[in-house]
DNA sequence: CCTCTTAAACTTTTT
DNA sequence: GTTTAAGAGG
């Protein structure tokens, strides 16, 4: 191997593989090099490619390696490295460990909707309020329980939780949680959680099968080792144990999951549990300016308890971090998608070099009505992903039922869908009938005078049909490939006849939609082919989708360029792991990021800290922060005020700019101002205009002052309210013609005309960046800035 | 039992 | 502003 590619840390991590190991890896600074470079070092001291393991957290992360091992070791070897996220890998040994825990070989995973839907039955059937029982909120405390290893039985039989329960107002989640695992039984179901959970369990009552796994996997290594949480951490001891051969790599400063169940503690405590642990710490980033660091230094030192580490660049000092206000959302992704126009065609900078990075998915929209009207061609990731779509969750869930007919939530999905006069009265009665006998949904499809089902005759003729349907489904799966099967399915299901009806935009991409299932069958079945597997059924297809929440996949094999240079758009979650040279990150109010759910402690506003850190550290070169002082929430307009994080960046690392604004403001507003509340007050965007009474008489007067002093202090007339406070209108007298006004919504525009009378006043205003518009003066609101 | 209309809830992040 | 739940009418 090439010493010369590493810096000294690097090389000792790589090199050191006689014990167990924890790798500190700062952000940027090679972590997923080491990492493969580790699996490369190991394959060529002769190490089998089956007997290594490397778990990662996400798809994304895995392929990303799995790519980048191909191309030091070559195909061959590390198509037999169990390389993958922790689902994926476990759920490969439970296919196979499947009989000792119960499971029919061809189980579903259930996944968050699943899950979901099956919690919320549950909470009906049990005739439990679902104001109280909501079922998010008590699927959460099931998954929770499931995160630390506490099965159905232990909760049931736990005073410490029951009275927690108690406590919350919820005492009944342990009959939920026993109902659940019952109902998953049934179906022959697990859901994500359960992978990790069974697994545990299955090395902990079979010693001898946790042996043989130990004995086959002679090297673990872990990714992301912060985000991991109780379950994970305690398969890994189990099978590190004996051997002792593994190597943990994480960063503490970029834990963003303990929502979720990550424990921080796992990777602070693991020298304690494994004694004799060699720690290595890569401090050099190689990705951002110097800049960059130091900024994002700056602010995860406002976090207490982390690891001691000092993150350093050699790279150029860089540009400072550009922080624009604006005057609402709308502005921002206009100004936004402006800025990626304007540094494409000045310095031809690819598209795909760009990246918008937000808290939520709700606030992607705005950015991609702004960006088309741009025409700047971009990918959404995340948010709903391709399997997550209506019918395609109706296509797969006929794929479900013809593997594993027992799949109730896949059941209760089709049963009805197209229409075929089995209503939700009939449904409610299987289930009852099911539950009574202990028995799935299908068994009582299929035997339904034995189940003592009490429906009419009509009824029970359309159940036999759809019975009979699914059955040629289920012996087409068990005789044909998974591209004929899935084929016959999909042509003989009913769903074609529906979707094909009329060609309406939302049908035309429903029918794009499932013809892409076929195409990724087929594609499916090609890859698999060429591996060498003969026996492609649409059970390992399944398997396969089932774990892919996000969007990702990718169709590797033909990267048109063309298509690829997009602007990406992603959550900062979705972002971790990544880099760009351009990076935005938007919305930084108070409220969003920070999120208003997550600001209930030091912990997890520190989480919330953390997941800036890590949207900061994507940024190689430039870096632009916005945030708006208004924003449209809940379908109304809601003043915001800039992020709490912002003033924790040393300012001398930020330059402030103002969208919504006049140019002369800007260029003679030098210094920094601190963006903390005091900001808005003093520039003008105050959730409430300052001193409102004073002025309400002679609102022109007051205008008039403040445009003779704008060079320091901007003009805060909001016309908020006028059709309830007149007084506070903009006097329509003073409209006219070469005016420049500040918009709420639009921005900044000159008025071009002015016409009507009264109420139907009406002024057409050029926009800088929103183009012309014609405003009713009544409801428009908007502060004259220049006269 | 189906479907159309209206009301409410909704937004954290993901395997 | 958007999506999903519930209720009324056929």
């Amino acid at each position: 191997m090439d010493t010369s590619l590493f810096n000294e840390p690097q090389l000792k991590a790589i090199e050191y593989n006689d014990g167990p190991s924890l790798v500190i890896a700062g952000a940027g600074s090679g972590k997923t090099r080491v990492l493969t470079y580790k699996i490369a070092y190991l394959l060529e001291q002769g190490m089998e490619p089956w007997s290594i393991i490397a778990l990662t957290f996400t798809n994304k992360a895995a392929s990303e390696m799995k790519s980048r091992i191909a191309k030091i070791v070559g195909d061959d070897t590390a198509r037999h490295l169990w390389m993958g996220t922790f689902h994926s890998m476990f759920l490969r040994i439970l296919r196979t460990e499947h009989e000792r825990l119960g499971f029919q070989p061809n189980f579903t995973i259930y996944d968050a909707s699943d899950s979901k839907s099956l919690v919320k039955a549950i909470i009906k059937e049990l005739h439990l309020d679902d104001k109280t029982y909501k079922p998010s909120a008590v699927l959460n405390r099931i998954c929770a329980a499931k995160n630390k290893l506490i099965t159905a039985k232990q909760y049931a039989a736990n005073p410490t939780i029951l009275q927690a329960d108690m406590r919350s107002d919820m005492p009944a989640i342990h009959a939920i949680y026993t109902e659940y695992y019952n109902r998953c039984r049934s179906a022959n179901a697990m859901d994500f959680d359960d992978i990790l959970l069974y697994t545990y369990y299955l090395f902990q009552l079979y010693p001898e099968v946790l042996h043989q796994y130990a004995e086959r996997f002679k090297f673990v290594l872990v990714d992301e080792y912060q985000d991991t949480n109780l379950a994970q951490h305690k398969i890994i001891m189990q099978l590190t144990q004996e051997r002792q051969r593994v190597c943990v790599v994480g960063d503490d400063a970029q834990s963003i999951y303990s929502f979720r169940g990550a424990k921080i503690d796992n990777i602070l405590s693991f020298q304690n549990l494994y004694p004799g642990t060699k720690v290595f710490k890569l401090e050099q980033n190689y990705r951002s300016t110097q800049t960059i660091v130091n900024a994002a230094n700056s602010l995860i030192h406002k976090n207490k308890g982390q690891i001691k580490k000092n993150v350093f660049s050699e790279r150029a000092v860089g540009d400072k971090i550009s922080l624009t206000s604006t005057a609402s959302d709308t502005e921002e992704a206009i100004i936004v998608a402006k800025k990626i126009m304007w540094l494409h065609s000045r310095d031809h900078t690819d598209y795909s070099d760009f990246a918008i990075l937000y808290r939520t998915n709700a606030q992607s929209r705005l950015f991609e009505d702004n960006l088309r009207k741009q025409g700047i061609p971009y990918k959404v990731y995340g948010g709903l992903s391709f399997y997550q779509r209506k019918e395609v969750k109706d296509v797969i869930a006929y794929f479900r039922m013809a593997v594993n007919p027992n799949d109730e939530e896949a059941l209760k999905r089709i049963i009805n869908y197209p229409a075929r006069g089995i209503g939700s009265t009939t449904v409610a009665n299987i289930i009852a009938c099911a539950s009574s006998h202990q028995v799935s949904l299908w068994t009582v499809l299929c035997d339904p005078v034995t189940s003592g089902l009490k429906v009419n005759a009509g009824t029970l003729r359309k159940i036999s049909e759809f019975q009979q349907l699914v059955q040629t489904f289920i012996d087409m799966a068990s005789k044909s490939d998974a591209a004929t099967t899935g084929r016959y399915i999909i042509e003989n299901c009913g769903i074609i006849a529906d979707i094909y009806q009329d060609k309406s935009a939302e049908n035309l991409s429903r029918q794009e939609n499932v013809e892409e299932i076929l195409n990724g069958l087929a594609d499916f079945c090609d890859t698999r082919r060429e591996e060498g597997n003969t026996d492609i059924t649409l059970s390992d297809y399944l398997s396969e989708v089932s774990l892919l929440g996000s969007s990702e996949e990718e169709t590797s094999s033909n990267g048109d360029k063309e298509s690829d240079d997009k602007v990406r758009l992603m959550t900062i979650h979705s972002a971790k792991g990544l880099e760009f040279p351009i990076v935005f990150i938007v919305g930084m109010e108070d409220g969003l990021f920070p999120n208003d759910m997550c600001m209930n402690n030091i912990r997890e506003i520190e989480e919330e800290r953390r997941l800036f850190y890590v949207a900061i550290t994507r940024a190689m070169q430039t870096l632009f922060i916005t945030y708006a002082r208004c924003r449209m929430h809940f379908g109304k307009m809601e003043f915001g005020e800039p992020s709490r994080f912002l003033s924790d960046i040393d300012p001398e690392y930020l330059t402030t700019s103002r969208g919504g604004a006049p140019a002369t403001v800007r260029s003679s507003h030098s210094g920094y101002e601190r963006p903390d509340r005091r900001f808005d007050s003093v520039f003008g965007a105050a959730p409430t205009p300052p001193e409102p009474k004073r002025d309400v008489e002679l609102p022109w007067k007051r205008l008039h002052k403040i445009s003779d002093s704008r060079s320091t202090v901007q003009p805060t007339v909001q016309n908020t309210k006028p059709q309830d406070n007149p007084a506070t209108r903009q006097p329509s007298s003073q409209l006219r013609p070469g005016m420049v006004i500040s918009h709420d919504r639009f921005g900044i525009g000159t008025i071009k005309n002015v016409e009507g009378e009264g109420d139907s006043l009406k002024a057409t205003v050029e926009f800088q960046n929103a183009g012309t518009k014609q405003l009713l003066i009544k409801y428009a609101r908007f502060t004259i800035t220049h006269d």
